[in-house]
DNA sequence: ACAAGCCTTCAAAGCGCTTTGGATGTTTTT
DNA sequence: AAAAACATCCAAAGCGCTTTGAAGGCTTGT
């Protein structure tokens, strides 16, 4: 049988009978035969690859651990089309060198682009090498039209602390990401809204930007807490955040909810996963893992159809009711 | 210029002359080429590829962050060496279908196991397809002879014991991973051991296994607090499990270290690294990042020299003072 | 029964590199 | 100055597939 026929048989084309089909697939399978990855690709053209790179910032070699289950989320879908999932921890000042190589030796087919900053230089970049790419998040201050999904980080948190303004609260604590990430300065925006919008006048001592460790939500807290007026309620990015605010409200013998409100962004961690009837914390939640399988879904459709016009999926939040807000202790 | 030259200057072979070969690169730089990652894989026969396979239970689909931090040590060396690494979270029946596929399409040059259990039957299955690999972590009940990086966890669960014994603790829990994994199995066995020594008898009732989530951490730690005698100390195999244990004493109103003491393995997560003067926890402490370098290394040297005899590296743990271990209140 | 048409199969080219073996040019040795 | 040795470069084969274009085998219509 010639090769043609068998490349034919197991590739689906129309031009082999079902009876030669059968009989090649009986006979690979029989022979555990799989067309060599590294000769297809060459011959197709394609990687059948899609890169993530993550950038890790030099002096703290940090990885967040929504990395994981993003990725889990995304690897579901490529495994699903054939595709494999290339995965680069790069130093953030190599990260556009490493794309650009990527994209000459072309080793990938398309990108996920993470933790976007307000002013992102890689999507322009990305277009130029003509690329497809798909960003999870957005970047504020780029011009550029690109694929990405994203969360409503700025309805979200405005949401969050107009509940706690509903509740009583009139000094509120944002504990927030590193300043130049896009998300971090969407939530931000939304916070200041909610308490303009019901005139509360905050100084910018109420909000700090940090990388979103658990130390870094302790510490913080604790400042905001050693403040003259300390904050009855807090709001912060990230559920690992959150168990570093217990922590230091632990400390300072105060209780969760009672003394001190706290909403925390959900990102529905599998690790950290909030599914008690009542839930711990009162928060804003959306499935990192369902963003990673839009995302991919998002990039493979690109990469099949690549004149299609960019496009943006907004996920909501859902703002879900816990046990971890009240009104304030002394109204 | 020929192709052959070009070839040749690009990747340092000693037949063509330096100014050639300065001139090929200088060429190279200006075009941005490099060359063609498919056609270089299929002409070489090397896929210049490492697998990470991880596998995800069907039921809860969990991703341990820990894959985090080990993944970021590995891909620096891997990115050094130029590998790419190639990760895919599978569905943990499907497991060893996911190996034999990429040995047959011949995707990867070496896989790193992860996660294996006591009985772990990928051993003697990818000795057989004779695929390069390493294990993080060991397999109790294997005969097989493989290459391997690992914590000397019954040591230092027998010492973390040994400590609270020595404080006076005599009720001492255990809140322990998922039962059959290998890591979690000699764990127990140093916690048995070192009550053993002491002629301590407690019943299984204090040794609980799960996957090491914050949920379960807190659970566990209800459970085991709501014994007739509950215990005064706790040791537990993850960090995450013990924001858990942490947030369950906080609602029985115990101080951590004052009321139970807790002692917690710590494999020095980026996000929760526990680096105040006095830390938080007493803990086992091993960075799970350096496994993932030490790991990478390994496999490297394999991959290079295939007749190389099987090696382990045994990584000890330090076990580090923190504020979460006092005498028990009432000796 | 023969041509027209379709279904099925095949031989060969090509994907972009690396590598072998040979050719050319240059330097050193006698 | 010729021969030997070496340094440098090149043409062509081959990696294991996919894909094109053509040939062979069957069926259908008249």
């Amino acid at each position: 049988m010639s090769q043609t026929t068998v490349s034919r048989a197991l590739n689906g084309f129309p031009e082999v009978s079902e009876k030669t089909r059968q009989l090649v697939l009986a006979a690979a399978a029989k022979h555990n035969y799989k067309p060599n990855s590294r000769a297809r690709r060459l011959a197709t053209g394609k990687s059948m690859t899609i890169g993530h790179l993550v950038s890790v910032s030099k002096e703290h070699e940090m990885v967040n651990p929504i990395f994981a289950d993003f990725i889990a989320g995304a690897s579901s879908r490529y495994a699903q089309s054939g595709y494999d999932l290339l995965l680069s921890l790069v130093p953030d000042e190599d990260e556009f060198t490493s794309y650009k190589e990527l994209a000459a030796r072309s080793a990938v087919d398309g990108v996920v682009v993470h933790a976007p900053r307000a002013d992102e230089q890689r999507i322009a970049q990305l277009n130029d090498l003509n690329i497809p790419f798909v960003v999870h998040g957005r970047s504020s201050n780029t011009i550029e039209k690109y694929n990405w999904v994203d969360v409503n980080n700025e309805r979200s948190f405005y949401r969050a602390t107009q509940l706690l303004i509903e509740l009583g609260h009139r000094t509120i604590g944002l504990i927030n990401g590193v300043a130049e990430m896009d998300f971090a300065m969407r939530r931000a925006k939304g916070y200041r809204r909610a308490l303009e919008e019901n005139q509360i006048k905050l100084t910018g001592d109420y909000l700090t930007h940090s990388e979103m460790t658990e130390p870094n939500g302790y510490k913080n807290a604790l400042t905001l807490l050693d403040l003259p007026t300390p904050p009855t309620a807090l709001v912060t990015s990230s559920i690992i955040m959150a168990n570093g605010i217990r922590r230091a409200l632990d400390e300072r013998d105060l209780k969760l909810g009672r003394d001190v409100s706290v909403i925390t962004h959900d990102d529905d961690l599998s690790y950290f996963r909030d599914a008690a009837a009542v839930p711990v914390y009162t928060a804003t939640r959306s499935s990192v893992r369902e963003a990673g399988r839009l995302s991919a879904d998002l990039l493979l459709k690109i990469i099949a159809d690549p004149g299609r016009a960019p496009e943006g999926i907004l996920l909501d939040t859902e703002l879900i009711l816990g046990s971890s807000t009240k009104p304030p202790r002394r109204p």
